[in-house]
DNA sequence: TTACACTCTATAGTTACTATAGAGTCAAGT
DNA sequence: ACTTGACTCTATAGTAACTATAGAGTGTAA
């Protein structure tokens, strides 16, 4: 199949197919007289791989690491869990951040009713540290 | 005072400084003979604006907003007011994306023990579409 | 043959910075 | 007067994972 099917059987663009052959996540396929890309059912597969790590929020780099494990026969598999660990620990900090944001955000929120005038804005206030410390 | 301590007192990198000056957010100071740029304690303020937005993770953009909205005295203030809950929602879609991403790197993870020759990781099979639909 | 859909490469843009390189400024010490 | 050292200047490239475009070529059907 050419580019644009493969495109659309896996969900990828054709331009992150083509992204992705640069960075060395797929091998280059090969192609027509014409120069069009060629691809196989194990290439669709691979990006479906891809796929799945990227909706995990896996690095491109990370990928490639599990994919060369991958080929490595033999190895013990604590490389992928402790990678999954990390991953899973990063995931965790972002949440707690975010949800300190989100707090700190409705209180700023409330310091502002509605349509007053800008100069009496309450959120403005709070953020201004100048006006801040007059008070 | 001169950009390094504008820095110090500031906490934003001289690099900042100068990028928010590129990007209009700080209008660009007088310069000394030898072309040092020359801070006042206003500029040290609009700083301090600045660091408090990006600390709820309003984009350059939006403070530009923000700024634009408090040299215009006598406009309703909702423009802050709908930024902020805006804000808002996009922060909750993420932290609600995040535990979604969460739970399922929880349930791969379990896929796998630890230590298993690499062609029988069960993270790696989870991952996979050809070996996990054949099963 | 000409219209059309498709593909090719190369390049720039996205966000908010960070990190150089290479040159100039300025004050203090010798 | 000279040198050292800390500071500053501009311009440019890099970060992550794409997305979007320009301009050219390919392939097929009417
Ligand atoms: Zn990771
Ligand atoms: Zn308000
Ligand atoms: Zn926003
Ligand atoms: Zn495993």
């Amino acid at each position: 199949m050419k580019i644009g099917e493969l495109a659309k059987r896996s969900g990828c663009s054709i331009q992150t197919i083509r992204y992705y052959e640069k960075e060395g996540l797929i091998s280059a396929p090969a192609r027509t007289d014409g120069n069009f890309r060629v691809y196989d059912t194990p290439a669709l597969e691979k990006l479906a791989f891809i796929k799945n790590c990227r909706a995990l929020d896996l690095t491109l780099d990370e990928i490639k690491q599990l994919m060369a494990l991958q080929h490595l026969p033999g190895t013990p598999c604590e490389k992928v869990n402790d990678m999954i660990d990390a991953h899973l620990k990063i995931v965790e900090s972002r949440i707690t951040d975010l949800q300190k944001l989100h707090a700190d955000l409705k209180v700023l929120r409330q310091k502002c009713g509605h349509a007053r005038p800008i100069e009496q804005c309450g959120i403005l206030d709070e953020l201004s540290p100048k006006s801040h410390s007059r008070n």
